[in-house]
DNA sequence: GTCTAAACGAGACGGTACGTCGTGTCTTCGG
DNA sequence: CCGAAGACACGACGTACCGTCTCGTTTAGAC
């Protein structure tokens, strides 16, 4: 463990300026215009030229996913002293409210929408920001079935989806707004559905 | 009978051959090719011109969609002697069977992509395909509240998100399958929550 | 001959009005813009539908040739009595003036360059323009060789070229402008090479 | 010698040979169809995309323009040695005979079409074409008002325009062919008017 | 201090699709 | 038969991004 864990190559190692001024410029255009920023665009935004760019990434939404995760890291604690119910409804919560109050939630519709044609987006997007929300969530319904605070039998893989799904279908579609109690509405109907009485 | 529907206007009446070969090629590309045509490419296959398509419609994805509902224009039947939650279920049953078995779910995925940039679309698609499904939902949710079998109380809005969400959650992420008892299980989750004993 | 001349045909017979009002539009669009007028513009301005134009007109510039040569018919008169020097030089001074303060120097340029493409329009200038204009010319050096005031043997032809030529240069290249005394000026240098003594 | 001429800038170099295609296929369509090229017509033709032809030219004609110029730079040289008018005819001549014998009659007059409605055509043709040609002429009716050979007093700007305007004139509305001996008869016209006896 | 290899900038280039303009023709109805 | 209204195919336009490429320049660390 002494050897120095940053391998040093040779040659002219990576400008992070440029690195974080690019993600920077990225979010900056999705948020401005209601459209993907193109490479170009970031390019120029950035003060970057486009060979740098396609150096380090495949294509424009590949960039703006790497800007929304380094801007919007929220840590996933996992608490386990909370009640279940509250874990998993503080948990839509936070997602309504950083849907609907950050930039975040343009951002996502956005990727959502490239990973629709672009598979590398779609997956990275799954590995990156889904499978650990959701598997957060799987966390605790397992808790509440093991200290008996869950139904016996219950189907936690869709519960899961029954807990973010109206709340994405909202930010998606756009056919009725994240309300403030969003998340207590969504968790009293689930919870009608599977708590013990 | 002076009751002559048709009023003739001036002028050389538009052609419906046209129109329907470019709905129809518009579609037959769309799942052809796992990407939403382009209008270059919907002229050619329809056998139109460029100009003539931009006469009619604004823009590819504007086409698709009326192709789309030309071709799956599944009549939306109130059915009222089904009890409420068999109508829900098998509605939502319908839908994932729609999305999985046909081409409408890779179709839809790729109109919500051009909805979130093109606010044209966005709204054509709500009035077109989840206003008319969700009212239907809607009807029976209240229907429900009016002869017992729903909870006095209950939040219908929230419901017939809930009812619909999970399944758009699985076309758009992929997550996890569309899977046969799919609309069983999200109707026995949901029922639990608000079906009178 | 006692026949009515204007033979009636059946039918609804051409509108004098429209005929004007389309003549009159071409020639003002070719004015006020810096290019040929084009027939959806012209038929546009006249109050036309397009159908109609094309029903009397193969093209714009012959709308536009027929418009010019209605606004300024300036009709040829052959004055002998005139000495043939000065009926040349009042010739050439008179198209210095049309083609410099009127439009119709503008609209000659732009039509000189239609011709160069659409063989039609080129011919209906030469006998429109040019070949009554050069006639006369001819007319009054046969004259003058006839009289005596010519040199015999003078090559007309050429000469009839060399006093029109270099206006029509100028009005081309707009290397060098139509200066009031040019005619004047081509006059004496051309009748120092053919005048008697 | 430091006079290293070829100043190395960045980027990747422009590529001569497709500047030279681009410029060779301009004039060769312009020769073959009686018409002016399209800028889409010689982008397939040079094997070039459209893009780089809209980067490196305005429009098609500047593109033939370069073209022109490329392939019939005949150098014109100041022959001081020859009598005045020798010089002068000699260049009528051979300006006669480049219009008439070669493909730059047709694709000149094509050019001037195109310069009355695009300046900076009209500009690029006078500074590459007639000013030079014009010059040369001045300079010889110079030198014959400095050796007594032209008669002092002459107009010598309208004399210049005398000489060439008829060739134009012809080639233009082609109301008479260009004959092997009209300079010939242009030199002995002119100089009957300003040659010292 | 040089060497070296990568990062970086500048810009040319071939593509694809865009949305528009003008042309000329055709179709249908009304005066 | 004249004329209006409008659909339609075609060809060209000029632009926007794309992704790739060829250059030359910069820069940190290794030797």
């Amino acid at each position: 463990m002494s050897s120095n864990s940053r391998t040093p190559r040779p040659g002219r190692p990576r400008s992070q300026e440029r690195r974080l001024a690019v993600l920077r410029a990225a979010a900056d255009l999705a948020l401005e215009d209601a459209a993907l920023p193109t490479m170009d665009a970031i390019a120029a935004r950035a003060g970057v030229s486009r060979t740098t760019l396609y150096k380090w990434w495949p294509s424009a939404p590949a960039v703006l996913l790497e800007g929304l995760l380094e801007h919007f890291h929220e840590s996933i604690e996992f608490d386990d002293t909370l009640p279940v119910r509250d874990a998993l409804t503080g948990q839509v919560d936070a997602l309504v409210h950083l849907l609907r109050d950050t930039a975040a939630g343009t951002l996502l519709r956005r990727l959502m929408a490239a990973s629709s044609s672009d598979r590398a987006v779609a997956e990275a997007m799954l590995d990156t920001w889904l499978h650990p929300r959701r598997e957060h969530a799987l966390h605790h319904l397992r808790r509440g079935l093991a200290d008996g605070s869950v139904r016996a039998g219950t189907d936690v893989e869709l519960v899961a989806d029954a807990l973010f799904a109206p709340v994405y279908h909202r930010l998606v579609w756009a056919h009725a707004p994240l309300e403030d109690d969003l998340a207590a509405r969504i968790g009293a109907l689930v919870w009608a559905g599977i708590g013990t009485p």
